[in-house]
DNA sequence: GTGGTCTAGACCACA
DNA sequence: GTGGTCTAGACCACG
């Protein structure tokens, strides 16, 4: 079972950060196709928030085919499913990730410090090495 | 004079949008210290929104050290200064390139495929070579 | 919950007085970490001022880090976070004194007098004495 | 004669920076009393900002007392005069030093930080040593 | 009910 | 004419 965690200090909804939590496990291995979620209630009453937001969460993971729920039986994650084409996902990934260039650019980070810590966030998920057929 | 573009239709706020393009025109080189933003006034009536809108745009820039505004004068890009610490710059990147990458990894993209987006986008700003004096 | 206060008579706008009065409030500690600031609303009814003006004073407060908000929930005093280098709050500090003892070395102040006063105003504050670690 | 620098790009109105920069110089000792201040008209010139700016300076440093000026002769630094009782000045210095020193502790600024910056300060500043009286 | 965004419009300070 | 402050009021997102 994976350690969601929130910080009600971050900026960043509380449904928002679960999502990217979800998320985040399974780009770094911690959860795998069928692995289940925790229940809404279960959830709410550990991280002591309101379950209506991690309802809104698991709907918005749902809707965007990170998971599956199967009435009755809980919420799991689902078996990636590439749906974009490469050329989509890369516009996507380079116009969220210009922003992020323009600000360190502005606050003075040097191209090094940027690829550096580029480098470094990058070895911690798990890409695809080959293109996923299932 | 840089040409800022709002699309209503986005789901980032109007005044966000202005933010981050002036931020880009500054990290991409279009935009250099002493350069006049557009009036308040101007601009409004050219984008067809509320002065009050660009008014919060200018005033989350200056907040943030990239123009500063004078009145009776205008607003103006600022020259770059350093004002975080090293590890508070790269640990803001850092946090908010993680839910990208994770994002990027779900998706079915490859280091290769994300290191190669990285790499063309870093090549369009323009970041600090050495220590920047005041 | 501490007493904000407003006087319409000052100079200084009003919202300005409000981040004032916080800033005031967290360095003296009277407000810690944590602590629910009155909503937007409330304070607005209690001062009988508009609304916008009291969420323009924590829009501030939580761009300088002093607080930080969630819509639904509220808005906080934040966990003090060192985010400037040593030399830029020294600079900033200095800056900003410098006119305060040019006015008072005309006004005939003595040194000693200015250090009394200097000394007398520390001592109501509260100060890190250590490294802040988040 | 003192060189009189404004800087467009702080928040400060020019025209205060003016006033700020005169009591700066007297409160040093750059500037005596008896000393003229340039004209309007070449002070306009030399700093190339519009004239009424240096006009309104001059207007509020005569205001108060730190100035005066003789038809068609010019603008003088006053002798010192001391209209606050030692009460209203400590008052006065206290009321302005508050809001710099809760920023500065909200900063994480140590006491001991503050003490050595207020001192290096006051070091270049020219102080009465004993009751003025003239 | 909480804060956030946006519009509309008045008035003030600065150059 | 420039930006800044404040009011008034609508609508949205979050919990």
């Amino acid at each position: 079972m994976i350690a969601l965690r929130i910080d009600p200090t971050r900026p960043e909804p509380l449904f928002q950060q679960l999502v990217d939590g979800v998320k985040d496990g399974v780009a770094r291995g911690r959860l795998a196709a069928g692995d289940r979620l925790p229940s809404v209630r279960d959830l709410a009453k550990e991280l002591v928030i309101n379950p209506n937001t991690i309802a809104k969460a698991y709907r918005v993971l749902e809707a965007e085919g990170v998971t599956y729920s199967r009435r009755g039986a809980g919420t799991f994650i689902a078996r990636r499913r590439v749906v974009m084409t490469s050329e989509e996902r890369e516009r996507r990934f380079r116009e969220a990730l210009e922003p992020l260039l323009a600000d360190a650019a502005n606050q003075g980070m040097s191209e090094q410090e940027l690829r550096r810590t580029f480098d470094e966030a990058l070895q911690r998920f798990r890409f695809s090495h080959e293109v996923i057929d299932e």
